[in-house]
DNA sequence: AGCCTTGTGTAGCAGTCGCTACAAGTCAGG
DNA sequence: CCTGACTTGTAGCGACTGCTACACAAGGCT
């Protein structure tokens, strides 16, 4: 038997994939550990505790997500706030992305729970797509910082309310973007 | 011994204070019988299954958050699409809707891991929730259906992003709401 | 050679999950 | 009073939870 040496790091991807298709709010070791090739014994090995093996994974999942976006997404700046807003909303709701926002929604509800954690990973995550929305403003935004915290506030409500099934609304708060 | 009777009518408002308090994601029947005086055994009694008390809970909440809504909220129209719109962005960020809260995030997950049961009561609360913005838009609004999404989209992105911690991005996005 | 760290499998712990079988209580109608 | 429906308690099922004890194998160290 060919058996690979298995670590943190080459252990984290195939758990993301796992989380990325069921969710981070039901996880449990046993089926996870499966679908990596391990078992829950060995997860518990290498990360300590479930708590610390969800730590790391909210690490991964947020720095995943942040290559993703200059992967996926056009590097040219948009030609104004709503185009900027339209483009992120547009590739977000391509199909391959279900799976981020099925593990985002999850993450946004532990942050409702007080968790610190999700809080921290959130928060990263935000922080850096405000970055990504910074450098995709025209140049000739009177005042990009502003104007990327109005453009992210509008996408995130949009994808909330297509999330529940109801993104025409969110299509209109695009819409209704100035600049 | 004084055993009152019950039925799903009483059972619904002690069952929803619990949810509210702690979230409809790790909801279990016995931690949750036992906060309403009653035995996980009568839960299903009375409700036949999990899955369908919390089809009864969905219903329960929906209709006490769009009560919730005509009593805490002015009854006066507001005089701006952003007036409106930071009106209720300041009453829902007040302590005592941290619960409501608590439980919509877990209803916007449901609805990220397909539930249909969670779909139906969060289109149900985003419909009901529009039809509020549209009667509290100025009169003079040239076009109140259009605004309301438009506001109801960027009040939505501002609590996601003040669930997460980063409520002065949702803040920039309400100031940035023209009319 | 012996030893010690690192990795892994097997088996199992105590606890919780949703749910059910069974018995017994209450109460109305005959 | 009897009967049958409605309501409730007790006890438990099998499955699952995170996690651990124990054994063992491989490889580097002295």
């Amino acid at each position: 038997m060919n058996t690979v040496r298995m670590s943190r790091e080459t252990l984290l991807p195939a758990l993301a994939a796992h989380v990325m298709q069921n969710g981070l709010g039901s996880l449990s070791l046993r089926p996870l550990a499966r679908s990596a090739g391990t078992s829950d014994r060995m997860l518990i090995y290498h990360f300590g505790s479930k708590e610390r093996l969800v730590e790391a994974l909210l690490d991964f999942l947020a720095l995943q997500f942040t290559q993703a976006l200059d992967t996926a997404f056009p590097a040219q700046r948009s030609v104004s706030r709503r185009a900027c807003a339209q483009t992120v909303f547009d590739i977000t709701g391509q199909p391959e992305f279900a799976p981020f926002f099925r593990v985002w929604w999850d993450i946004v509800a532990g942050c409702a729970a007080g968790d610190r954690a999700y809080l921290d990973a959130a928060a990263r995550i935000m922080d850096r797509l405000l970055d990504w929305v910074v450098d995709h403003l025209p140049k000739s935004d009177p005042d990009p910082a502003e104007g990327a915290r109005a453009v992210l506030a509008v996408i995130e409500g949009a994808q909330m309310l297509r999330a529940v099934g109801r993104g025409a609304i969110g299509q209109a708060g695009l819409s209704a973007l100035e600049g």
